[in-house]
DNA sequence: CACCCGTCTTCCACTGGACGGAAGGCGTGG
DNA sequence: CCACGCCTTCCGTCCAGTGGAAGACGGGTG
């Protein structure tokens, strides 16, 4: 094309998507255009499409939002509220038990997307959103994932910059390491004040036939956390979830 | 282009996410290109992009399947994820007090699709599914959204043909009309096994600042049901969600 | 009121991304 | 062995997409 030859028509309405976020659900057409790095004749043309289709729709406010014709195809995702429908049962019933905040995610390249949860109102508030991203190298969960994700994976994590978030937070690639492979002996994951000096959280893996397919994890306030009387309670919740897909536990 | 001149490449994309379907969650790539409508090399090199981005996923079993990514982006929507945010404490309130199905739904076009449900163990069983979609004229939820549409949406409905679920589903547009009107003054829908012949819904409207956005309900055994002493339940919870909305309940 | 600023919408002549038929590889099973 | 369905790649043609420019719109300011 003219501006950016190279650049396909999908991948432009592709980055119509991506300027979306959970911080920016709402967008103008400008902001539209800005944020996608295209002229806004094309931003015009290409959205009205999307909008007419359902992909996006118009607030009173004039601005863009994502529509629920998409939310609904999105909701086919078998990772997604597949896995969800799949897990809630489970989830509850560990909540019964512990009346903590129950988090399931699973791994989208190199970070992880929380798919549900389940937060006790009596328990530590706990800032993770359906839908939302985190990096894997701090959270129970994304211990966990990491620990089981392709060597390719964990070894340009282990190489990229590894954000720090309290003084506790596993930033040197070697411990970390060391770190992946004590959770792939032990069965669990602990995370204790890594993400926030609140909260500690015991995760476990999630198998499916073709291997560990999303973690389970309890979030708990860590002065009345007790990681080894937690975690038979998340292995335990983590091995009737990895049956229910079929996979073989260990 | 030459097969269908006037056929947009955005178009051609839609169309192969909407060849995704609750029915049919995994797809060949022939049956992407057939239920599309499309040649089959046009299909293997726009799904080659949506793969890369995320939009789909490929299992081992070489099918196609709605990708994560898209999953994340479609919890974006407002009146997706956003609103089950809001309305799940309410539900799940309304879960305790009764212990039978809530479920919670928005009119997409001429359908409503479910947003979230609690379906409780010892309910009902219920065969509506999150991302799921029905018709507007038969439940407790679908009387309230065709009560509140907009007048054109009322009419089309009103005029195509009105499936027949069981004895009792009004499927005369007059009497159906009136039925509306009475949902509209008293504030509350009952649907009597119009649906299932075991099943009763009582259903309320949401309301935000627009007008009616969403419409929430209990669904239950017939035999034991007491709309008189449900509806004002429900239509409590209603009226919580809307305020909770910034809507002005009635 | 006139002015400016940012936003949105529409128009049109050019061009390169998209098209799709055809041919080839791959696995299955009759 | 061949036939069948599925997937992948190639290449010459051509129309959907492009984006600058011009104009409408709306709200805030001097």
């Amino acid at each position: 094309m003219r501006g950016q030859p190279g650049r396909t028509v999908t991948s432009r309405v592709l980055a119509l998507l991506d300027a979306f976020s959970p911080a920016s659900p709402a967008l103008t057409l400008s902001e539209l255009a800005r944020r996608a790095g295209l002229p806004l004749s094309t931003v015009h043309r290409r959205v009205a499409e999307l909008l007419a289709w359902g992909a996006l729709e118009r607030g009173g406010d004039g601005r863009y939002r994502i529509g629920l014709r998409l939310w609904e195809v999105g909701s086919l995702a078998p990772r997604g509220l597949g896995l969800r429908e799949v897990a809630l049962p489970v989830m509850e019933d560990l909540y019964e038990v512990t009346h903590e905040n129950v988090q399931l995610a699973v791994r989208q390249g190199l970070e992880l997307v929380f798919i549900e949860r389940i937060a006790g109102r009596r328990a530590v508030p706990v800032r993770t959103r359906v839908g939302g991203r985190f990096a894997l190298h701090a959270t129970g969960v994304g211990l966990v994932l990491l620990a089981h994700a392709p060597a390719e994976v964990q070894e340009r994590v282990l190489a990229g910059p590894l954000e720090r978030y309290t003084a506790l937070t596993v930033t040197d690639p070697g411990r970390l390491r060391r770190c992946l492979a004590e959770v792939r002996r032990v069965g669990y994951a602990v995370s204790d004040r890594q993400v926030t000096m609140d909260a500690l959280s015991v995760a476990a893996p999630v198998r499916a036939p073709e291997g560990v397919v999303a973690a389970l994890s309890l979030v708990v306030a860590h002065d009345r956390a007790d990681p080894v009387a937690l975690a038979p309670l998340v292995q335990a919740a983590g091995r009737v979830l990895s049956r229910a897909l079929g996979g073989t536990p260990r």
